[in-house]
DNA sequence: CGATCAATTGATAGAGGTCAAGACGCGTGG
DNA sequence: CCACGCGTCTTGACCTCTATCAATTGATCG
């Protein structure tokens, strides 16, 4: 990504160790101060918030090749704790020490700054589904994007987390997750044994998604003038 | 913020001449090649996006002294039409130069990285709320605590935008959002004349929002190791 | 082989969406 | 200055979707 040898060494440098976790294993707690930033090598991480009100809302899930704790930028601590669902590896990047050199690598500053807004584009996308179908369609059709976009199979994935947590994340219950995921099956959209799912049908798994951040359409919204 | 006056002057430089718009100008256009940040200096703007289906969904609102824009650094390209509200000013920053810039000024390019991580925090804000009445509350709590952030009053707000725009935005009826405005007036909570609204007890409206991102408590979530 | 936890299935009730009608403001023009 | 028309907002009646409660099945593990 236009980094030159010597530029490579020094970032080496910086990523600690590979750290092998198992389920459960708590990557940073939230209220910590941010240090560090994490990058998934494999395996998989949710992060949990719990609210003033003692409410825990998992806010995302995390797969192989992406990072997390960027959203400790800003406040200076975490702002969930992050666990593993299932075995995992992770590595370590200290933040400090990364925007130092990203002010003498130009390449990686830019890099630093896509992977930040690639993330608000992540957390503003699942604003638009309306019903439970859609949500949990988006949810699988996600999944499988992020999966496919690593090198994993794009027509099959294992869920590592329980109905529950699925349910938690997109706000709902895990009864309807249960209802939705057979009524999916039954429609031949998906075949699923316990965790493991198939898509059979993604274009209409993307349908009933109902959305997904249709890109460059230069109509005119509601409200707006023309300018001529 | 720890910018000596030489930076400063190269800052003021890239910043282009404050523009003045009205309601239903467009700031830049879905799809539109990213080139500029903007920063809202007075009114009130919307950012639309519509999906693959045609349906329009109003992704936020800006207000003064807030950025937009830092959505579109990762795809390169304007995600969403950003439209004013009402008589507005704008200023501009162009990226490629506010970046070669953050390079020499070690403070700028750790602001942009804050500001950048402040965006993932607000737009995971809401995916706690349960109840249409947790999002509305939760939606004029957080109204008003940017406005007061940014030196306006703390007890009273003037909605720049329609009911229909507000419902759009959490994702609910606009006769949702009217009943339970009125609902919250009953309640003593709010008091409403057409768009502006009074805040006569802000502890209960936060109350009501549900959750509001409690800070830095060292709870166990489920299904965590204890770190011995 | 019980014990435990996850997942499914069924019955019920309530929150909120939808449809339809009416009220209120506000600008325009006679 | 008032009447009209249009858009925004409100109010009411109804009905669907999904949460909730409860019970059962299925899988995993000591």
């Amino acid at each position: 990504m236009g980094i030159d040898r010597d530029d490579l060494k020094k970032l080496e440098d910086l990523i600690r160790n590979d750290h092998v976790q198992h389920e459960g294993d708590i990557v940073f707690r939230q209220g910590a101060a941010f240090e560090k930033i994490y990058a998934v090598k494999s395996g998989m991480y949710k992060s949990v918030k719990v609210d003033a009100e003692g409410h825990e809302h998992i806010t995302g899930f995390h797969l192989p090749g992406e990072l997390v704790g960027l959203d400790a930028i800003y406040p200076k601590k975490y702002g969930n704790t992050t666990v593993a669902l299932t075995s995992s590896v992770l590595c370590q990047f200290n933040y400090a020490q990364l925007t130092d050199l990203s002010a003498q690598i130009p390449a990686l500053q830019q890099q630093l700054l896509r992977l930040l807004s690639k993330d608000i584009n992540n957390a503003n996308l699942f604003f638009t589904e309306q019903t439970a179908e859609q949500k949990l369609a988006g949810f699988v059709h996600n999944l499988l994007k992020r999966y496919e976009a690593r090198g994993y199979s794009g027509s099959e994935l294992i869920l590592q987390m329980s109905r529950q947590d699925i349910a938690n994340h997109l706000g709902m219950a895990a009864e309807t997750i249960s209802r939705l995921l057979k009524q999916l099956q039954t429609k031949g959209v998906l075949q699923i044994v316990r965790r493991e799912i198939k898509i059979l049908d993604q274009v209409e798994l993307l349908h009933l998604a109902g959305c997904k951040a249709g890109d460059e359409q230069p109509i005119n919204p509601l409200n707006s003038n023309v300018s001529t």
